[in-house]
DNA sequence: TCGGTTGGTCTGGTGAACAGACCAGGGCGT
DNA sequence: ACGCCCTGGTCTGTTCACCAGACCAACCGA
């Protein structure tokens, strides 16, 4: 049982929700396939994660539930279920958040609900149709607090320009 | 450095909430805080988490700006600060999809707006107003996936009946 | 056929979390 | 004044998760 993952006694959906992604690295895969980040050798440059855990990692976000591996033409592809894309009001909550408490100079990446082009307030809602929209509908790009340092390689580059969420840098 | 802590090198505000909140435990003391935990006896019995860890835990929160550690007649209180509090729309989200992926009855714990006397949706909002309201404007009580054990202990118990967010239990 | 990529497994070392012992200070009953 | 419990810790030994790095089989392109 990974460190994080044991909150038995707990009725709490908190509790539930972080004996699955609690744990070192979950929420961070999760991100990172929202991205588009679909392979194990492309986590692995994203994050600097041993391959044993990323290993381990992957494999129980997948029993979990939270992604599907397929095989595909010689290489696997982790991407989210439906289930996993349901993280993603907390994923965003927890990026404002940090967001707020870490950047003097506003959010580190933008979120626009495509339909309206428009950007995501804080709350995750649409300014425009006042919707909560899900991943698919929203394309990402760096914002007013992003970094300045070069990427940290070309995967990193491409995750940095304007893309829609859920479709894969990949085939 | 705790485990989960160190991210760096990521320029993510993910990555930056995480350093925070992302350990073991960290979000489970954040919840108790917005349920009117204040103690260092009552966060134990709660959680079940060692002495140690929870000495930690609380210190690492308290440096980090999301509680404040005020002595108070012979025992001390840890209270959310108004970054802690902002805290709120993650935690919510994240125990809402706790709730949709584990609890098959719905969810475990209702948050009403006290204004408007109407539960918050899924996506944090109160239907009436549609505002998203801080957690200072919410009363909760257990819901329809609520387990029905007995509580634990008296805290718990106490815990489980509606009241107030962020109203200490004590003094 | 040779090298590089992919997606791993395995090993040894480090350090975080755990249970449980211990302890100082304060309040309370008698 | 005395004992006793509660509070909020610290300290110790053990377990186990994470880490770096070695190794490997299958596949692909040149």
């Amino acid at each position: 049982m990974a460190l994080g993952t044991d909150y038995s006694g707990q009725d709490c959906s908190l509790a539930k929700a972080l004996e699955v992604v609690g744990e070192r690295w979950s929420l961070l895969l999760v991100r990172d396939a929202f991205l588009g980040v679909t392979r194990f050798s492309d986590f692995r440059r994203r994050l600097d994660i041993s391959k044993a855990v990323l290993t381990q990692r992957l494999g129980s976000l997948v029993e979990a539930g939270v992604l599907e591996r397929r095989t595909h033409g010689g290489h696997d592809a982790y991407v989210l279920t439906p289930t996993g894309e349901a993280l993603w009001p907390a994923v965003h909550a927890l990026m404002r958040w940090g967001d707020a408490t870490t950047s003097a100079r506003g959010p580190r990446r933008l979120f626009r609900h495509v339909p309206c082009d428009a950007d995501l307030d804080v709350t995750g809602r649409c300014p425009v149709c006042g919707a909560t929209p899900t991943a698919a509908q929203l394309e990402t790009r760096p914002g007013p607090g992003a970094g300045t340092d070069p990427p940290a390689n070309p995967l990193s580059a491409r995750l940095r320009e304007p893309h829609r969420l859920l479709t894969p840098l990949r085939d």
